[in-house]
DNA sequence: GTTATTGCAAATTGTTTGCAAGTGC
DNA sequence: GCACTTGCAAACAATTTGCAATAAC
């Protein structure tokens, strides 16, 4: 964790930004949160709850810059609501989601699963991929269970 | 068109909604336009060419509604408007997109591709798939064509 | 005639911006 | 000291809602 810190801190360097007391809250807080999709108000409340001083408006700027430098992805699943989604330490792509209809939980996929979906893409339809969203809607495998149950 | 539009007719009076003109308006201007990726504001002014005294509020409305019957798919690609979609008559599933990231175009897939990539997600994550959003982000045909004339 | 639907304006929501004050090297 | 950063409040943009008027069957 720390030292994920410290790398999100060196590629902020790299680019001559600081990181500052403000945004290493909001790091904090996408790392101990890293399996949510927590909404920039989400990542606010959190923040605030250890440092109270800080603004809505800075969270946002933080938002973005992390996503600029490809530190976080900006997802949105349907409502309107941007969410952030830590990267995956050394991820070139971005990971996929699956999204409960019942519960409206989201688990994360890493594997890529694409490659060859890709090269067809490349191949037929001459499009150069650089990067993709893939979400599935569906039923999660707690809800199924829960179905199973309700009709005994 | 019509054909479709009576089938849409159709789908509308099964759950008592009415095919009022100003839905009717929408919906032609949507079959009009399906290949393109119209915002609500968009087909908000498309509309207005031919029944000038339609309301912004109620074509938010009718595209809910069409939404909700499955007629239309809304999307969102990264930006912060909601994008409206006609499905292909018969589509049981969500159709892909490519995004070009250099002149921000967006190309329809129709072929399906994710099958074999589904069956793995319900195996091995246990996750009932019901439906998709595949989106891929890169470089069209006709920007990787300029890139190479600009270079020559 | 009753119920669904509309148009308008006002309200809401999520996000961005201007700016003066503050902070870090 | 200077450029970067912050917090606040105001501005914005997209969308939704309340409501009285209207239209459909």
């Amino acid at each position: 964790m720390e030292h994920r810190l410290e790398q999100i801190k060196k590629q902020l360097h790299a680019q001559s930004y600081k990181l500052t007391p403000q945004r290493e809250a909001t790091v904090r807080v996408l790392l101990e949160r890293e399996e949510d999709h927590l909404s920039a108000e989400d990542v606010y409340l959190l923040v605030k709850e250890k440092s109270p001083e800080i603004g809505l408006a800075t969270v946002y700027r933080t938002l973005e810059l992390l996503s600029e430098l490809k530190i976080v992805d900006k997802v949105n699943f349907g409502d309107s609501v941007s969410r952030y989604d830590l990267r995956k330490e050394g991820a070139e792509h971005f990971h996929h989601h699956l999204v409960c209809v019942e519960c409206g939980s989201v688990e994360e996929i890493e594997e890529d699963l694409l490659e060859e979906v890709e090269q067809i893409v490349e191949k037929d339809w001459c499009f150069q991929v650089k990067d993709h969203r893939l979400t599935f809607h569906g039923v999660c495998q707690h809800c199924q269970e829960s179905v199973v149950e309700s009709t005994k």
